[in-house]
RNA sequence: CGCGGGAUGGAGCAGUCUGGUAGCUCGUCGGGCUCAUAACCCGAAGGUCGGAGGUUCAAAUCCUCCUCCCGCAA
C-alpha cells in the first residue's frame, strides 16, 4: 500500500502543525480534508486570524473545515462523509470524541512534542525546560479517548540544549513531529507498525501556560529561574517588575555570585546581575511595556538601574 | 471600531501639555594624559525630529490622515 491509497484526514492549528501537513502533502497522502479550528480575533486590532493551518491548506487546494465543535453530531456527519481512512491529530486544540475516534479503520493519529508518557498535555515543550529537562522528542500515538494516553508508535529523541528557549526547541521539534509522522505512515503501509501502551506511572502532565508562569520569585535558585526564563520564551515570556512596570527579561545565564534575592547587584554592558536564592542571574536581554526587547547595554542608556535595586 | 505606550544623529532616552536657531548618556573620529586602559581631559563629525497634508510670521511641539514597533487583553 501507499500513501496516496489511504483517504486522510488531517487536524491541526498552529504553526508547529504545518510542518507535519507539509510533510503529508509532499509525501503524496490522499488528503481529504484539513480541520482546523475556527477563524479567531487576534492580535492587537482583535483582527480575525485564520489559523497558519488553513493558510497552508487552502494554498495546496485542500478542503478546510472549521467547525466551532467538533462534538456536534452535525459536525460528526461531516467528517463522517469524506470517509477517512485515517486522521492525523496535531496540536488540533480540540477533544476528538469516541465517535470521531472510531470512523477512520487505520485510528487517528496524533504527533506529540514530548516523549511520551512524559509530559502529556498541552504545553510539553514549556513545561519541559521549565523542569531542566536535557533530553526531550516528539512521540507518535493511537488516540483514545483520554488525555495523550494512547499507545505510542513511532518515538525519535534529542538533546536540549543548556540556554536552549522554548522557541528554538519548538522549532526543532516541529521538525522531527513531520518526520516522526512521516515514518508512522510508511509503518502503516508496509505493516511493520508497532504500537506500545504508555505506562501510566511514568507519566506527568504539562497544562497549559498561564500569563502569570511567567512572575519570576527571585528566592529560587538561579538555575531555576534560568529554566523558567528560558521556558517562556518567546512567549508567554518570563517578567518580574521594576518601579511597578512589568520587565520582561530573556537572555540570562546563571552565574556564582550572592546577595540579597531581587536585588541589582550590578549592571554594565555585559548585562544586568540579579541575586536570587542561590546564586545570580546575569540577565541579557530586557523589555519595558511599550519599548522592545534590547540588550543589557542598550537598555542601560536610558534606564537607571543602580546596584541595589529591588526587582519584583 | 477592544485598551494603551512609542517612532528625535550609529544606540538608548529627554524635549511635545506652556510653538520661536535640537539636548543628554553612550558610541564613532581626532588630539592629550598615562607603563597602560573599556579610565580621565580637550575637540570634531553626524539629525529631512517615521511619512503626507493643514494651521501659523514661525511646528519635534497644535490639527487631520497614513506607515511601522511594542505592552495589556484575547
Amino acid at each position: 500500500m501507499t500513501p496516496d491509497q489511504i483517504r486522510t484526514v488531517f487536524m491541526g492549528t498552529p504553526d508547529f502543525a504545518t510542518a507535519t501537513l507539509q510533510g503529508l502533502i509532499e509525501k503524496g497522502c490522499e488528503i481529504v480534508g484539513v480541520y482546523t479550528q475556527p477563524d479567531r480575533p487576534k492580535g492587537r486590532g482583535k483582527k480575525l486570524t485564520p489559523p497558519p493551518v488553513k493558510e497552508l491548506a487552502l494554498g495546496a487546494g485542500i478542503p478546510v473545515f472549521q467547525p466551532q465543535k467538533l462534538r456536534d453530531p452535525a459536525a460528526v456527519e461531516e467528517l463522517k462523509a469524506l470517509a477517512p481512512d485515517l486522521i492525523v491529530v496535531v496540536a488540533y486544540g480540540q477533544i476528538l470524541p469516541q465517535a470521531v475516534l472510531d470512523i477512520p479503520k487505520y485510528g487517528c493519529i496524533n504527533v506529540h512534542a514530548s516523549l511520551l508518557p512524559k509530559y502529556r498535555g498541552a504545553a510539553p515543550i514549556n513545561k519541559c525546560i521549565v523542569d531542566g529537562e536535557t533530553e526531550t522528542g516528539v512521540t507518535t500515538m493511537l488516540m483514545d479517548i483520554g488525555l495523550d494516553t494512547g499507545d505510542m508508535l513511532v518515538k525519535k529523541s534529542l538533546a536540549i540544549g543548556p540556554d536552549e528557549t522554548a522557541g528554538e526547541l519548538h522549532d526543532r521539534l516541529m521538525v522531527i513531529g513531520r518526520e516522526a509522522m512521516d515514518e508512522t505512515i510508511d509503518r502503516i503501509c508496509d505493516g511493520t507498525l508497532v504500537a506500545e501502551p504508555q505506562d501510566d506511572s511514568l507519566s506527568n502532565y504539562a497544562p497549559l501556560m498561564k500569563k502569570e508562569d511567567g512572575r519570576i520569585d527571585w528566592t529560587r535558585a538561579a538555575s531555576e529561574v534560568h529554566n523558567q526564563v528560558r521556558g517562556l520564551a518567546p512567549w508567554p515570556s518570563a517578567f518580574t517588575s521594576l518601579g511597578g512596570e512589568t520587565l520582561k527579561i530573556a537572555g540570562t545565564r546563571p552565574v556564582e555570585e550572592s546577595g540579597e534575592a531581587g536585588t541589582v547587584l550590578a549592571a554594565d554592558a555585559k548585562g544586568v546581575l540579579v541575586a536570587c536564592g542561590d546564586g545570580a542571574l546575569l540577565i541579557g536581554l530586557l523589555q519595558l511595556p511599550g519599548k522592545r526587547m534590547m540588550p543589557a547595554a542598550d537598555f542601560l542608556r536610558g534606564n537607571d538601574l543602580p546596584s541595589g535595586t529591588a526587582l519584583g
